[in-house]
DNA sequence: TTTCGATCGTGCGTATACATACGAATTTTG
DNA sequence: CAAAATTCGTATGTATACGCACGATCGAAA
């Protein structure tokens, strides 16, 4: 009766990402920017001066499609790489002034759509959700053999205040 | 002091998607065939004859992004495309003998994908995940105008036995 | 019935996701 | 210290995801 299909989880999954992205990609699109470039500009702003490929990381993405994000964003000269101190394979990324500044405003403009995900769930079962989603990740990646990939969602990466919003840091 | 950061959902959400990706593309790739080629052809196996239109609506996806995906599947003989009976202007899509015969396969392969998310949660949270996930896409379809996205998730889409497993249906 | 707006599929352009191969530089080994 | 294995970024190719514009057709309204 109720002997749920297998695939209503999957395709669950996609269907609340795809939502998401595309809600996105709308919000900051005025903007001149995409949903993935602003998951860039999080990730840079909670961490910066950061190797691509650490960038690459910490999104849960490919080394190759960062660095084409990467030049986009540095033509638009929210981004600067620079060579690393002492790897000098290696490059270093790092939000500029107005790469910083863009992101506030990125910020304030796809609050609504945390909110409105948020709004969606009964306030107590945010956080049960947000551990499922981590667990289905990190038992998907920890079969494929992605190098390391299982520690990057589980751990706070290091640091005190990782605090994500830029707004409410404000001088 | 646990005040979760608003940006936990989305970037977990975003993080168990890519890695449900990722794994279905490495299980499907020694089939020829890509993870959202299976999600294409899954849907057919529970609909056949759709318009493109159709297709695009129940798979979350765009007309145009289908479109070059029944391109490539048409190569491969894993999909028909014929004139609509009665509207001239669409075209129906179906699964051929052989992509029933793939996707039976494609379907054995994934098995495993399919179990391990199901065993990263306590067995009685799973439905609950899958309410949450269907909540949160309707949100945020709800808001922005994709016209009747937000039908797709919470409809079984009519037919009786609609179940999407090609392997006990067998025979 | 004629016209006109809505809809279907197509084609084109941009951005992502990822694999793979490559050169350059670093690290490891013997 | 020198050779080998590894790692970093780059470049290329394929497949999505989506927006937009286009021609063809349908359907409704005049």
């Amino acid at each position: 009766m109720f002997a749920a299909e297998k695939s209503e989880l999957p395709m669950a999954l996609r269907a609340a990402y795809l939502a998401l992205h595309r809600r996105s990609d709308a919000a900051f699109e005025k903007y001149g920017i995409t949903a993935d470039q602003f998951v860039l500009m999080a990730t840079l702003a909670r961490g910066n001066a950061l190797t691509q490929r650490e960038l690459a990381q910490r999104m849960t993405s490919d080394p190759s499609t960062v660095r084409a994000m990467l030049v986009l964003l540095e033509k638009q000269g929210l981004v600067q790489r620079d060579v690393h101190p002492t790897d000098s394979r290696a490059r270093t990324v790092a939000l500029t002034v107005s790469g910083r500044r863009k992101f506030r405003q990125l910020w304030v403009a796809s609050e609504t759509i945390r909110t409105e995900m948020l709004s969606a769930l009964p306030p107590t079962e945010s956080q049960a959700l947000i551990g499922f989603l981590r667990r289905v990740a990190n038992t998907l990646n920890a079969m494929h053999p992605t190098p390391s990939a299982s520690d990057l969602i589980s751990e706070p990466t290091a640091s005190l205040n990782t605090s994500l919003d830029p707004v409410s840091d404000r001088t």
